[in-house]
DNA sequence: TGAAATGCGCTAGCGGTGCTAGATTCGTGG
DNA sequence: CCACGAATCTAGCACCGCTAGCGCATTTCA
């Protein structure tokens, strides 16, 4: 597990196949299938991790910075992807299996959720804090994934963020 | 290409095989490489064509409902993600070769953005309407993606549209 | 008109993928 | 000391994207 992890921020999970993955922690590849369902579950088990890790992270951003929670949020979050992009990877898109946004999803995912509510609650006025915390969710996750393929101009990063933060803040 | 066009919708692009589109457009399989580079390159084509419907659709949705241009570009938007969910899919997943951001980038692509990019100016204030066209998108972009691997909550699909056109609006 | 050249589509095959069936080895309890 | 059960292996299946090389029809030119 920590060894594809480890493989695919190095080369990608199209690089982490069954075989590679079997000789490097130096079993057959059959094994693999005696701890885990499928390729799948291995991608599955190493975003649940990341899952928890975020959670933690944007903690972490929240109670450092507790003067600016959405801009600390955010940075944590965008940081998080930058570190750690197969592992975004997994989490986001190729990690199908995952339950979401129900009582009975991995306690992580819903750790890491409640995270972002939490900080965007001051801001949401009228609006249903859970639904706010979507929405930001949404734009960073549109943020990391279009800027990671390139779809968006180079060096406005930081201006980009700070429309996002700018965009929750006036609903004080 | 209509073929594969119309397999991924039905099927997925990962039933598009190389060998299921040969029988379905009955020519042998290697007669594709002569026509495409690979893959990638007929999935790249049905993607840029994606492009020129989405500005189309977003030229459409300004025109039609002008009081109200931001709610009518996310509407278009989200829905010829609907619409076309596998089409988008290689549009933003799967092209991973499409220039973006740039001016050699295709046509259809930088039209696709200049919609985006109309239809919030007047709403910009101090941003640059590029950049909040951005983060639109990528608002836009994050919540057709999450929506679609289940990992918003259900039935709040409308509130969550109604507070992103909210956040873009109190700017003007 | 006959022959050469050209271009198109074909069959067959390469190296790779995720995954599985059946044989085999090895530690352990009777 | 033997038998059993778990763990691991070798070998293989069906599929993937992609390509080399052949055969045939058409076109071109003497």
């Amino acid at each position: 597990m920590q060894t594809a992890r480890d493989l695919a921020e190095a080369e990608g999970w199209a690089a982490v196949t069954t075989r590679r993955l079997a000789e490097l922690i130096e079993f057959s590849q059959p094994v693999l299938y005696t701890h885990f369902a499928g390729k799948d579950a291995i991608i599955a088990v190493v975003a649940e991790r990341g899952f928890a890790q975020l959670a933690e992270e944007l903690a972490r951003a929240r109670a450092e910075w507790p003067e600016d929670p959405v801009r600390a949020a955010a940075s944590a979050y965008i940081g998080f992807a930058d570190a750690s992009p197969a592992v975004y990877d997994g989490m986001f898109s190729r990690a199908t299996g995952l339950r979401f946004a129900t009582p009975d999803a991995p306690a992580p995912l819903r750790e890491a959720f409640a995270e972002l509510r939490i900080t965007v609650a001051p801001y949401a006025g009228d609006t249903d804090p859970a639904i706010l915390a979507e929405v930001l969710w949404s734009a960073l996750h549109g943020l990391v994934t279009l800027t990671r393929d390139g779809r968006l101009s180079e060096g406005n990063h930081k201006a980009r963020l700070a429309a996002i933060v700018g965009l929750i803040r006036p609903q004080i």
